[in-house]
RNA sequence: GGGCCCAUGGUCCAGUGGCUAUGACGUCACCCUUACACGGUGAAGAUCCAGGGUUCAAAUCCCUGUGGGCCCA
């Protein structure tokens, strides 16, 4: 019971000012809020450990890190003891690339440990903003001791694993064609084509048959590689064919004779119908050479350049050689024509370049083996929203060769191997330590199959996927520290962006499955991608990539928050506008200013609620379902759209209303008026616990000013308490405030005035509240 | 060639078979009303992409098509 009727707002300011974030970040990093402890039900979130490839940092991805931080900050208030680890990944050919920019130079022609050195250089840079960034967005990870997978500990445990696969003879070395990108000097695995339609040209070629006068047109789009033509194919229906299939053929230039074979993969409708074979103009070429078992003729070097089979083109890159053989053709009278087209191109992911196919000796892990029992545990995973498990299932329909893992890259882990000088046995060390067989000294001693003492190391490095795909073994401490492991592992969840499924999700089951016989979560949480404000893909060269350091400073980080909470909706792509980022925070100003009427008003321990305010319990309580539900799908668009519309367009606009007076105390009982000041605080109570995990610093603050010392982040989510369910009056009361407001405002009265407006019969119980809010005589 | 997703006022988005289609942004008009003009009230604005089917009933389910995005070969 309360004895003065209102007292000073303790919220003084009329606006919400995200200045104050500031110093309630630094509240929750002196009082350790979020460390963790190990218990027995920890939830564990596989985070995405960003790649800091350049500034600005994409505004799509740290949209993304604030939901990851929402799911955290829910199961917190769930009471689960999560664990949020965050690292940052390091490794790979990107950084390379802009060091190599940065500083003007070229990786291979200086020394390795300089140039490493820059490397290092250039990654803690852009690191730096990256954390700075996060941590302003109040994400509440473990940032105390984030990793990174280019340190010791990380690619010991990345040689460890694969000393451990080694030796279960999961990998194997081969010599087979290989994408190969030649601009990065290195060889790439399928999951990092990408096929582009480019403009190129159909060349119709004229082959003399070798015991006749005639000739048969061939077509192809890579004339270059005529050198290593060893066959030509037509369809086996292809009627304008069949009565030279099995003859001889003169390739042109060369002058060598190949035969003409039907084969299903010719194409009736494609140029002539008749296309020749080499090694390799594309995948199907790799196919055939295979299957019909053609001896291959290498084209084109490492360097990307012709080699000396192409007799007179060698040293020529493959485009210039085309042009040039093509001028020779048509000065032969070899051509019949030159057709424009576009055709699907195989190009490099990283830098878009076309990819060749040169056979080169590679190391694989074995993956085909596993695609049933990946698509086993893929079924089994819980994907949000379930139409991303889509991706995986088709990327494990299309794997069709083992995984190749090693690159002739140098800002990589080291492949642990080092080779004998004498026999080339190739020897792998005991794991645990971090090697650099590039300048290490062999740690093995004696040559197990021929006794040699000499050893040479490997110089090539990993996939960077070999290292992003134990991320959940390692923030579970897999091989350091076997409690923790067992405590932590399968993890929980692991979030992450729908473009790398066929790659990092799904790498991730595959090393986890044959390292432990287990799926590494439980749950795999898919987000679209950022888009510009046309919905168009955001990219550094064509210029509309947003910045958001500026605008998180602007609006600060609650904004930016549920601006991603209210704006994303589950795994599709999104939208980025700053205009639109800029109007959600309105909705904190409402927020505010809801909290600092409430201030006025002394807290209430308890009170007999009266019809009025049932009735907006009974609204809470439905809030709370619609809440807690999205919650429970990690689907923040729900929760957030459900507590703005309830917030601002109930709450607000008709509950306070509605008991203004009766708070105030104006001829009421002062059990009436505790009802409402009682009622008022349980309702905005409620909503800033539903709201914390998706604006932590505005709550914080409220909540610290009007409710508790303690931190909202340390609260429980509100429970439902199935109160009567009175939302059946919702609608006549909504439309009844409505009704009087429109009435005024048709007869040019103002609000306050009184008016003679008969309250209906249905809304009889609440006819007291109503006759106060509008002033309404009988 | 195969697969996935999308199509709802100017823009974004809700809708999971059932009243007159939700809300936000933007636009316009009026209004300082003891929390808020970063506000309030009101208004205008939608042939729910097209056609067909299932059903007592379709924005919603099915089929076909069109347009857009993405993935795979």
């Amino acid at each position: 019971m309360c004895t003065n009727n209102t007292m000073e707002p303790r919220i003084k300011e009329k606006a919400w000012n995200p200045e104050l974030e500031k110093k309630i970040l630094k509240q929750w990093q002196e009082s350790h809020i979020y460390d963790f402890e190990l218990k027995d039900n920890n939830y564990t979130i596989d985070t995405p450990p960003p790649y800091p490839s350049g500034r600005p940092w994409h505004i799509g991805a740290t949209a993304h890190y604030c939901q990851i931080d929402m799911i955290a900050r829910t199961a917190r208030m769930s009471g689960k003891n999560v664990y949020f680890p965050i690292g940052i990944d390091r490794n790979g050919l990107p950084v390379e690339l802009y060091t190599e920019k940065k500083h003007n130079i070229r990786m291979r022609e200086m020394e390795r440990a300089k140039f490493l050195e820059l490397c290092k250089e250039a990654l803690d840079d852009l690191e730096a903003e990256m954390i700075e960034i996060m941590k302003t967005l109040g994400i509440s990870a473990n940032f105390s001791d984030y990793y990174r997978t280019d340190s010791q500990e990380y690619r010991t445990l990345t040689q460890a694993t694969f000393i451990e696969l080694w030796k279960k003879g999961l990998v194997y070395r081969a010599e087979r064609p290989n994408n190969y990108d030649w601009v990065s000097g290195t060889t790439i695995a399928d999951a990092e084509i990408i096929y582009l339609d480019l403009p190129t040209k159909l060349v119709y070629m004229k082959f003399k048959m070798k015991n006749s006068e005639k000739s048969v047109t061939i077509v192809s789009t890579r004339p270059e590689l005529l050198c290593s033509c060893q066959t030509i194919i037509v369809n086996p229906e292809d009627a304008r064919y069949t009565d030279v299939v099995g003859q001889k053929v003169i390739v042109p230039i060369y002058n060598r004779e190949v035969s003409i074979r039907t084969h299903p993969s010719a194409k009736k409708e494609f140029g002539s119908g008749a296309v020749m074979v080499c090694s390799y103009g594309d995948q199907s070429d790799v196919a055939l050479f295979r299957e019909l078992q053609l001896k291959e003729i290498v084209a084109i070097g490492l360097n990307g350049r012709m080699l000396e089979s192409a007799g007179p083109y060698v040293g020529l890159k493959p485009k210039q050689a085309r042009q040039k053989i093509i001028e020779d053709l048509q000065k032969q009278d070899y051509v019949e024509k030159i057709e424009d087209v576009t055709h699907r191109t195989p190009v490099s992911e990283r830098n878009k370049t076309p990819i060749e196919i040169i056979p080169m000796e590679e190391y694989y892990l074995k993956q085909k083996d596993f695609v049933e029992k990946i698509r086993e545990i893929g079924s089994k995973i819980k994907f949000y929203p379930s139409m991303h498990k889509q991706i995986l299932m088709n990327w494990l329909d299309s794997i069709s060769i083992d995984w190749p893992i090693s690159r002739r890259r140098f800002y990589g882990t080291e492949i642990p191997i080092w080779y004998c000088t004498k026999c080339s046995e190739p020897h792998v060390p005991e794991a645990g330590k971090y090697f650099q067989p590039w300048k290490d000294s062999s740690p093995i001693t004696k040559c197990s199959k021929c006794g040699n003492t000499d050893f040479k190391g490997e110089e090539r490095t990993f996939d960077t996927w070999m290292d992003s795909s134990i991320s959940p073994l390692f923030v579970s401490k897999y091989m350091r520290d076997e409690e923790f492991f067992k405590k932590t592992y399968p993890n929980s969840l692991r979030p992450q962006a729908k473009d790398i499924v066929r790659t990092w999700l799904y790498y991730t089951i595959l090393r986890c499955d044959q390292l432990t016989g287990k799926t590494p979560w439980t749950e795999a949480w898919i987000m679209g991608y950022g888009l510009d404000e046309h919905g168009l893909k955001m990219s550094k060269s064509k210029g509309n990539a947003l910045d958001p350091l500026p605008v998180i400073q602007k609006y600060g980080a609650d904004t930016f928050r549920f601006w991603s909470a209210s704006e994303i909706n589950q795994g599709h792509d999104f939208r980025c506008s700053e205009q639109k980022i800029e109007t959600t925070k309105k909705f904190l100003s409402k927020l505010w200013n809801v909290s600092r009427f409430l201030s006025g008003f002394p807290i209430v321990k308890s009170a007999n609620p009266t019809i009025t305010d049932k009735w907006i319990i009974s609204e809470l309580d439905k809030l709370i379902a619609e809440c807690k539900r999205g919650y429970s799908e990690y689907n923040f668009f729900v929760s957030a759209t459900a507590i703005r519309e309830f917030t601002w367009n109930l709450f607000a606009a008709h509950y306070i209303e509605m008991v203004k007076a009766r708070a105030y105390g104006s001829d009421f009982s002062e059990e009436e008026r505790d009802a409402a000041i009682f009622t008022l605080h349980k309702v905005l109570n409620a909503i800033l616990r539903l709201l914390a995990p998706i604006t932590p610093f505005i709550t914080e603050y409220l909540w610290q000013t009007l409710y508790s010392e303690e931190s909202i982040h340390n609260q429980k989510l509100v429970g439902r308490e199935n109160p009567e369910d009175l939302t059946k009056f919702t609608p006549e009361i909504v439309a009844f405030n409505s009704k009087v407001w429109n009435e005024k405002k048709t007869r040019g009265i103002s609000l306050k005035d009184s008016i003679k407006i008969q309250v209906p019969s249905s809304l009889e119980l609440f006819a007291k509240d109503l006759q106060k809010m509008h002033n309404l005589t009988p």
